[in-house]
DNA sequence: ACCATGACTATAA
DNA sequence: CTTATAGCCATGG
């Protein structure tokens, strides 16, 4: 059975798709977007995202902290993305969110 | 339908 | 810093 309406999981996929290298963005603001209601989606999808080719390491919490860093290959691999893409991580959270903040709306391509 | 779980968020103590 | 509470909602048992 093929039950490919729409689903939520590529919606979220296609926005984290488009943040930047060097940038940021968190559950709550792709939620907020996508008005899925609940922040937890996008991290439920993100979590199914291995399979695709998704940057999910840009994706972090209201904090900055790295909260999905466990799900990676390796426990460093976010911070090590983000690192070599020029975001200063410090203590498994982002130094200075607000700059490096990115929202979808920004989308400028 | 109920219950537990989770890459969430906010507030409070 | 940690816990607790509350709201959130798809998914799986």
């Amino acid at each position: 059975m093929i039950m490919s309406k729409d689903s939520y999981y590529d919606l979220v996929f296609e926005i984290t798709r488009r943040i930047p290298a060097g940038r940021v963005s968190t559950y709550g603001a792709i939620a907020d977007y996508l008005s899925l209601g609940s922040a937890r989606m996008v991290g439920w999808a993100l979590n199914k995202s291995s399979a695709h080719n998704i940057p999910a390491h840009r994706v972090v919490n209201s904090k900055g902290e790295l909260s999905g860093r466990a799900q990676f290959a390796a426990p460093d691999m976010m911070q090590n993305k983000l690192e070599a893409e020029g975001v200063e991580v410090k203590n498994d959270k982002v130094v200075n969110l607000k700059k490096y903040f990115w929202h979808p709306e920004e989308y400028d391509e």
